[in-house]
DNA sequence: ATCAAATATGTAATATATTGCAGATTTATG
DNA sequence: CATAAATCTGCAATATATTACATATTTGAT
């Protein structure tokens, strides 16, 4: 699963709206909708804000496949 | 350790140049030396492309702390 | 069916990432 | 020391992410 689905699923999960996401990250409502649609290429930082407000955090990992 | 340190470290472990990242990647040399050093704030294809190239993949986790 | 909340879209302006180029510095090796 | 390879820096141009604003659509509840 992509990190953008990610993101929606855990929001969804936590009972945010999209809106208090934003509030609470300082990320722009319309970036978070682009993002969760994978409309959007965001840059680290603002991945970085959106994802701590969900108490997630960006790692690297060895691929397997 | 950030995931720029983890980059730069794996990089060093495959032996592998900045140049021949840069060109393997298809990311400027300049943004790769920019990362590494933690000045830059890079998009999430740019960074795909080169954390593809080490054999990586980005990832989001839960916080434990 | 109605209403409100939540999610999504389009345009245009601004901020910033990415790049090429030239040159500088560092690191390693003879 | 001399030389080459590798790493880094500054500037200016271009591409693109982010934003505000208005508006539209969807979703869920009554």
């Amino acid at each position: 699963m992509d990190i953008f689905s990610v993101i929606k699923e855990r929001r969804d999960l936590l009972g945010v709206t999209q809106q208090e996401l934003s509030e609470i990250s300082g990320i722009s409502l319309k970036t978070i909708i682009q993002i969760e649609n994978k409309k959007a290429n965001p840059s680290f930082n603002t991945l970085s804000k959106i994802v701590d407000v969900l108490g997630m955090e960006i790692t690297l990992r060895i691929k397997t496949k």
